[in-house]
DNA sequence: TTTCTATTGAGAATTATTATCCTTTACACA
DNA sequence: TGTGTAAAGGATAATAATTCTCAATAGAAA
């Protein structure tokens, strides 16, 4: 079984988008990274490889896949938005307002009625975003004091 | 019982703010608009009656409601982020895509596991956002495409 | 009233993201 | 293996949202 960024890959060329070497390049940080990153943590990750690689490039990338639906954006309303390629199928985030950490979170509790609300509502629903915010552990530990999302 | 509107002000009087004309304007279209407003349109609304207000004294609003926990911010990766200060028990947002309309739901099939992940994962969770992103009934008819959130 | 300090207003500054525009290059096909 | 062409890249300017700054104003407690 291929991972997600072969099959990313394959999928994008048979699409008919062009394969460069940044471009792989940032599918790959983007698919390999459990951590949510930020465009500038890819970018930053992309330049050890590619040192020439421009910031519009990883932005221009992000753009395309959002386009594809193979990428989720995070935002959390101050700073830049997080990114959750690595994974698409739905699943809730908890996100710690200490530190910012992004954890995943697997549980079939949590694939909730959007077919229930689909018909009561009579929206066509294609995507979905579970957040929960507190505070980690080791924020909890460190005493941190709970700013807002 | 008092409004959403009267209560919130004897909250922040309590907590030692000040009541100044314009914040008390701030709330109410905060607290009296079901639309989620954007910080943006409260602006344009609270110009209406006190007409030299300023736009950066709305976002000083805003950032005292969030600490208090308040307002919920809803940001969409484009544009200005939404806010929902009208209603602070848990409940969900069906967003279109197409209009940016934003609709809330109260279903208690929605209010799922908090205090379930609080065990599992170590977090100490205080708030959450569950949207779901689709195609609103007029934005279906008028067969407007599906941008992702 | 007076005093004290939170709050305001206006605009500058910052930050993230998008647009522009010219160059480079992947890739289909000869 | 070349070649044409349009997609993609790079550098930087432009835009948009939000935050910061700081002097002036005005709640509210005494």
């Amino acid at each position: 079984m291929d991972s997600r960024f072969t099959q990313l890959i394959n999928k994008l060329r048979e699409q008919g988008h062009r394969m460069t070497p940044q471009r792989a390049a940032i599918l790959k940080a983007f698919t390999e990274n459990p951590s949510h990153p930020t465009v500038e943590q890819v970018y930053e990750q992309v330049r050890r490889e590619f040192p020439m690689t421009s910031l519009a490039t990883v932005y221009k990338t992000v753009a395309m896949l959002k386009e594809q639906g193979e990428i989720i954006e995070i935002s959390l309303g101050a700073g830049s938005s997080r990114y959750d390629a690595a994974r698409l199928e739905p699943h809730a985030h908890l996100i710690c307002t200490g530190c910012s950490r992004i954890v995943d979170v697997d549980d079939s509790q949590l694939a909730v009625a959007p077919e229930y609300l689909a018909e009561k509502y009579g929206f066509n629903l294609h995507s979905q975003r579970v957040d929960y915010y507190g505070l980690c552990p080791s924020c909890q530990a460190a005493g941190q004091s709970q700013n807002q999302p």
